[in-house]
DNA sequence: CTTGAGTCCGACTTATTTGATCGGAGATCA
DNA sequence: TGATCTCCGATCAAATAAGTCGGACTCAAG
């Protein structure tokens, strides 16, 4: 239960990718394009692409256009949460329909429905975890490219 | 996003109600059917009754057969917390498909995959959180029993 | 200034999950 | 024994998610 969908998945992994490159070792700012993330992760590079879009759109990375174009994020790592991110893709959390519902409409269970304010109390506590973790967070430990020596820049394996 | 299913709100809805018949008023230990919660709450009754079995083959609620039967809260309320409820109808929590995963299969993207280990602790502080609510703190501003010794134990009103 | 590599964007198809329904078997009390 | 109620499996329909396709726009190199 309360899994989160694919393209927030990858969403998660390319966002920890780009932020890698652009801060992690030694290749200076270097924009990212689709292909290589969709190569690299194994993730269908048109359904990656429709989600770079949606962060794109949603403030969280920047677009370059044309030859040599590609991804940079918008915003230092540790300014990036991980409801941001998820919110970006999947829209405003909410555990139940009801969750962002105004005054007028009702759900069939409202008027006699005692769970939704305790729902909302947790709903809360999870945004707040959420909010709290920054992209920066998710690099913490990872062993990835790691050192790559100065003289091989650019060459990417 | 992280959105629960009708059924588990269902069977939220179902349980604080028979919680409430059980313990909350003047009723003693009445039982409650199935058809009496559909109506309260406009719940359709095949799904609603759906919804209970799940909940009682998962032990939170105890069936009793034929004319006169209905459900029974298995133990006391504040001893059934939110996670026990959702993983009954849900399935064990997880925010990714791989969060079960024995060592055996590996999703498409595992090899390069670093957002694994930090999602499985966000998705155990929700667990926690979850766990840490029960049935009864969902009860909150009815006047119900609270206090039980622990002297009247097997006693449940 | 043309061309090709690359992003951008919306519509579309398919697969999976969820919501809801139906029919009958077994249990219990009057 | 009969009426009522839970129990349980199978099935259908609707909604959502995953993945695909085709074309328009943008920029840098030749």
């Amino acid at each position: 239960m309360l899994k989160i969908s694919k393209k927030a998945d990858y969403a998660l992994m390319a966002l920890q990718h780009i932020a890698l490159v652009q801060f992690g070792d030694v290749t200076p700012g270097r924009v990212v394009n689709t292909k290589e993330i969709a190569e690299e992760y194994n993730i269908p590079l048109e359904l990656l692409a429709k989600v770079l879009q949606a962060l794109s759109k949603n403030g969280m990375i920047e677009s370059h256009n044309g030859p040599k174009g590609g991804y940079l994020l918008a915003r230092n790592a540790s300014h990036i949460t991980i409801a941001q991110i998820l919110e970006s893709i999947e829209g405003p959390l909410g555990l139940t329909d009801c969750s962002h519902e105004k005054d007028g409409d009702f759900c069939m269970q409202r008027e006699h429905c005692n769970i939704r304010t305790p729902l909302l109390k947790v709903q809360d506590s999870i945004y707040q975890l959420l909010n709290s973790m920054t992209l920066q967070d998710m690099m913490g430990g990872t062993p990835l490219i790691t050192i790559q020596s100065p003289s091989t820049q650019g060459v990417d394996r």
